[in-house]
DNA sequence: CGATTTAATTCAGTTGTCAAATTAAAATTT
DNA sequence: AAATTTTAATTTGACAACTGAATTAAATCG
């Protein structure tokens, strides 16, 4: 490999050199200004030429002739009827991003239902797309099969040509290497190890990222929803399983391995109950569907056997919960206490500015959510006066991009 | 603030305009070639100018006028007696960076003793010194004192004018907000509060940074120790206190508000021992010094009113845990274990290549470090290939850098 | 010995950005 | 209404950083 003299001392492992770390990737990509100020105006909506050059602290020299260039390239435009309040001087010239000039599709498999949506850059909804799926495992043909249905169902009604699409965003519950676009392991899958990514990459022309689902949803929230003010937070969602999407430095943290942060496997109770994963004591052996499933069968003195109509049984846990039982307010009581010791560890070791917690309403209701806060609270060490917030976040299926 | 017509939708929060983050600080310096080389040629020690033309893929032109200019003012050299191989073509010259260019003082604020080092930029340890404390919580003043002391020590046994520091470091215990060098709560600090890092940078004429111990160590890992070929990294000491410190990307990780990680106040028992924050089910309430000692007191039918000699009170319990006294011995197993459910959280939560304990040496062969990994392993859920490994540094009190 | 190979330097040319001057469009003053 | 002031946007020459090709330097190989 290298034949001089001087074997460069980064690739091999001789560490007997030099001092301070090693600088592996050059990670820090210095973004071009070009980049910069589309960055800039896309964040800001609206922004004139001259409050671009502050903010940034360019000449306004620099922004003329790369917006110029980036209105010709059709990434940029002006904007014509900008109302502006009394003042002095030449009217600045408000400039926005052509929302067009981007489509974006977002896919989300679920084992319930898969949805999917076309934005532009604006984060308009185009047209959305759902379709009714089953519970039992699938093989990545059916998964390709259906995410072809849902796009090619959104570019109909959207009376758009397949082309025009620019990226594919596919989200899906499991273990995903969001580089090689490797799901280790889903819920939805027949078989582990399923270069998924490259599946959909091979069949489709345009870029496919597949990411696990609550990275998904984080970077969601990052773009569109209430991380947009902040550069660091945590989604947290509660369903099936119990996942989790951070976002620190206004990118997403995927941790050494790529892989995402596992919260539903976080321990709260040593020797505690016994997860799907095999371990006792994880996050997700209290709060999942099935470990709700699980103990309300205990309850109604079900037999265990027939997971195959999880569904219902949660619907009837449910209003049982809603009238008051006293025996089902204990389980949910109890999962919302160590819910409520996950998101106290989560502050201790990720120091978040906000967490929000997504999913189903009625869920968080059952959880009881203030109550839960107030124990997370209290569980949580407060540095004198940052403290960080809590809020829920319940929407459809359908806000995924 | 804004007269202009366009008030500048980033500062504002209103949010309805725009998609996407909102950038707040334009936090990706773009580091110039001239410190890009320079890292380069400390990260490796030696390297020539070709290597260094390829690795970070710039013009050779290039480099050799910006090393030029780095020869000149003192920061590179070049290797004379550079041996090598048997290679045709022109033999490459090595650089490497004059050690003598920068030297370094750390200061590490103990309960029991104070310690200080001077290094130069290879991490060559010029002189130490240190100086006994005791276990009263102390003024700023003392503290400044203390320091002062142990930095002239520090010079005239390096024979070295003071002047030609170019930067202290202090590691104090607690919770320390590093930019504003506020020491909010420190075990060594009769008040809390405490602009420790403004008074020490007016005390002295070289710029000052003060920052918790633990991230202090795990700078000191990520420079001179076992972090330098990783970029992703966790350390964790366990002494009067557990502390924490995460290096992710070449970076110490502070989260959102900037004071360190706090995993000694992570919650491994639901309603379990009482910690001396006032909460319940911390891991330091298992596994700090003052939480074995607590025990001890049960088992040796002591009162447990006399803290004052609680560095007797550990010594007769670890020699008690060497003649393998089975009450002692639980002692330590029931602390290994939550010891692995909390490291199995941050693996969970962090997803680090690797966790550094770090710490006295005794505490961890009674903590039985193998039995506490395994048990961790147990506990963790490992995405097929991917394993975090988990390394035991025992050092003495003086590698703080 | 010349041919070849690799390292380091030189230097003209390109690129990206800035600072100052200039033009433009409005409000305010005279 | 004209002149002045104020702010925005553009133009322009200058400059610094970096590149790429050519050149020089120092070694080995046949």
């Amino acid at each position: 490999m290298f034949e001089d003299g001087f074997p460069s001392e980064i690739e091999s492992v001789a560490l007997a050199t030099g001092y301070g770390p090693i600088l592996r990737t050059s990670a820090r990509e210095s973004f071009s200004l070009r980049q910069q100020i589309f960055e800039q105006v896309r964040a800001s909506g609206r922004i004139a030429r001259a409050t671009i050059a502050r903010s940034l602290d360019v000449s306004p020299g620099s922004v003329t002739a790369l917006t110029a260039e980036l209105i010709s390239d059709g990434f940029l435009r002006e904007v014509e009827g900008a109302a502006r309040e009394t003042s002095r001087g030449r009217p600045p010239v408000a400039l926005e991003v052509v929302p067009e000039a981007l489509r974006v599709v977002g896919v989300k498999l679920s084992d319930e239902t898969h949805t999917a949506i076309l934005t532009d850059l604006a984060g308009n909804l185009l047209a959305s797309a759902a379709l009714a799926s089953n519970t039992d495992k699938k093989t990545a043909t059916d998964l390709l099969r259906d995410a072809e249905n849902l796009i090619t169902q959104l570019c109909t009604s959207a009376e758009i040509p397949m082309d025009t699409i620019s990226a594919i965003g596919v989200g899906i519950a499991g273990i995903v290497d969001f580089e090689s676009g490797m799901v280790a392991w889903s819920p939805l899958l027949q078989n582990a190890d399923v270069p998924l990514g490259q599946i959909f990459a091979d069949h489709f022309e345009t870029p496919v990222r597949i990411d696990n689902d609550a990275n998904v949803l984080a970077l969601a929230e990052l773009w569109f929803g209430a991380g947009r003010a902040l550069s660091n937070f945590v989604v947290v969602t509660v369903e099936n399983g119990v996942g989790m999407g951070f976002v620190s430095d206004n990118q997403l943290f995927r941790g050494a391995h790529g892989m995402g942060l596992e919260l539903g496997h976080t321990k709260v109770q040593l020797d505690g109950a016994l997860c799907r994963c095999g371990q006792r004591g994880c996050l997700e052996a209290y709060l999942a569907d099935y470990a709700l499933a699980r103990e309300a069968s205990t309850v109604f003195g079900l037999s265990p056997e027939k997971p195959h109509n999880l569904p219902d049984a949660l619907k009837s846990l449910y209003e049982k919960a809603a009238s008051s039982d006293p025996h089902i307010r204990t389980i949910f009581k109890r999962a919302g206490r160590y819910l409520a010791v996950a998101l106290s560890n989560i502050i201790h070791l990720l120091d978040p500015e906000l967490i929000i917690l997504s999913g189903q309403l009625m869920r968080y209701d059952f959880l009881n959510a203030k109550e839960m806060q107030a124990e997370m609270r209290a569980l949580a060490l407060y540095h004198s006066r940052h403290e960080t917030r809590v809020e829920v976040q319940t929407w459809g299926a359908l806000v995924w991009a």
